[in-house]
DNA sequence: CATGAATGAGACTTCATTCAT
DNA sequence: CATGAATGAAGTCTCATTCAT
């Protein structure tokens, strides 16, 4: 009834469709994004996405555990030559505020996972893995940091893990929520300086 | 005649429906919570929900409404005599630990928030205010702590209350995401004392 | 919840409520008015309504008779003395183009009459004889006219009659249907004076 | 699988089912006729409909268009040839008689039309303009008509039409109420020769 | 007389999903 | 591979009606 841009999108295969669907994920959430919104905006039908998906909780899955590699190996790939425990936990932060701003892909990965919590097993499973493996990158960070003797070896590096990822996503909430007035690049650079100052051993030379 | 399994839960009014309400939104969300199911929870038919909501949106308000006001009013309550900072920022944390714990109702408000980001406007700015009234709260308490001496007066009070509001709120979605193996309160508990740490002018009298 | 004006309009009667009830009708139709709409407009509640009226279609008729016994009163009151059936008639259409645009009351017999044709056989009845007495009235008129020598007697006063009252309804529903550009009072006009016309035997003494 | 009782009933396109609609339209009205009963009439289920139309209204509109561009085209094409404006006007109203009593199409169109005044804005302006073509129509006959001197030329066309449209339409649902003592063909032969006589430039050789 | 609360049936609509072609 | 047509379950909401107080 309304298709004028049809030939342009065809033959998309999985890959393709799943970065649509995110799209529609992030913009109205699992449950109010329909099969038929998603078909619309790859140009297809209905019954071409039950050729690639099972279900639409399969184009789910696929969806995020896309996207959650995709950013997993973008962290990990400029962090990994950590040189410096303090410069990997700058870069992070960095890295986590760009995802934020600059695509809603990340936005998607929080709502989607508050949205998951309680409703759907398998997918709150998937995400609880993701934060663990978060968490345990800040903690290696951390401990290599104490391995080096830059930061306090006292603190606990999983506990310490928990305050980093619980800032930087409630911060991230906060600023997906209003944008306009919540600023979350000075917001998460002052958490930073507070948080890589209580880490850091008194009397070691300043880094930051 | 029609429900054998409910038995004293004749005389609900309004109130009490929100607060049923407030239960099953918090446990399947809220586009998962059919009328039906509020309605099956209270011993009602689906129209005695018609008869006190609007619609469905209104019964989400007013449930939403009732708790925020319940939660602000418990904060306020036990917060308000505020004789010192520090203390103000302690019960504040111990208090949203408990209501985070203690029951699901403020799990839902955080779901609901997120769940609502984009989706809903009339309650993103509900939510949005929330937050807004949140940060303000802590806000105060850290220039009330400023004016007194005991916080280093070149931080930013908003800029640190929204470090804090967004460190509650990261710790309890990571909790509520997996209560087993996440310590919410000791991860408050740390995050609590770094964050004061680094306000508190060096040289004050310890008080952690 | 927004009741202000409750107080003035206690005690309506059955005949108060009838009023009321016809005014809903003719604005929204039948089916599109709910009990509660009437109760709102009468100031009452649903229950109220079911105490003076058994039901919905009880409330219907009661307000349909009223409305019917009040026209024909006002028809028959004013021509009667007929003491000339051109006059008869130019009165007679004359009143019907003031219920026509002096009140919807009018309006909403001859709608609801269509939308109760084959939907309910209890109303159909009730308008089909209405029409009947209509028919009935003004061949009575026509046959006068007849015994006294000033319409044809060749003409069937019936099928004159069944001519009449359909160029009547059908110039009204025009009407209804566009008030700002058919003109109701020169289309009857211009039709009262074919129709007389062409009753009238040729050289009687012209009348109109 | 589902149905038993309506064979060959399976591959209506969009085009059958706004029959079907219509025709229950026309028996029970618009409101009186839930989806749910279009669908058993076609012998398909609600969510068909729906999947060919965009909602209740949408299937009404089609069903309306539908039938109003059918019986326009029949007028049109059997009269069109107009040598003669009492002929053309003698063939309208026998295409209206028969329209009238040979289906129920017709009648649907003039219920509905009556029940969606006031009701419905978007139905009442495609009505009106119905009416609208229909009154030029039968004025275009009428002045061919004065052109050629067969018809008086102080007639003014626009108000004899409205009489016209209105006096088949009044008889029309006069004859849809009461069916079996309605004389429908007679009424309107009647009206008809009163209405050519009262027209015709008297002298005029009869043609009638 | 009247209200407030509730019922229950039925309406419209959406949507994940299937399947013949 | 993909489409068009269809299903069926479920959801939101409306409304006439009832009834204890």
């Amino acid at each position: 009834m309304a298709d004028a841009q049809r030939p342009a999108r065809a033959e998309n295969g999985r890959r393709d469709l799943t970065d649509i669907a995110i799209d529609c994920f992030a913009r109205y959430g699992y449950r109010a994004t329909s099969i038929a919104r998603i078909a619309d905006a790859a140009g297809l039908t209905k019954g071409a996405i039950y050729y690639h998906f099972k279900d639409k909780e399969d184009l789910l899955f696929a969806a995020v555990a896309d996207r959650l590699s995709q950013f997993e190996r973008s962290v990990t790939a400029e962090i990994l030559p950590l040189a410096d425990a303090v410069t990997a936990l700058q870069q992070t932060t960095r890295v986590c505020i760009e995802h934020a701003t600059k695509s809603n892909h990340r936005r998607f990965i929080v709502t989607l996972m508050v949205e998951a919590m309680g409703t759907n097993a398998r997918l709150t499973e998937q995400f609880r893995a993701m934060m663990h493996r978060f968490r345990g990158f800040v903690r290696d960070i951390i401990e290599f940091g104490q391995k080096h003797g830059v930061f306090k070896p006292e603190v606990d590096g999983a506990t310490a893990a928990g305050i980093y990822a619980g800032a930087v996503m409630g911060a991230e909430i906060q600023y997906y929520q209003d944008p306009e007035s919540f600023d979350l690049e000075r917001t998460l650079g002052a958490f930073l300086e507070q948080y890589v100052g209580s880490l850091r051993v008194v009397g070691a030379a300043e880094k930051v």
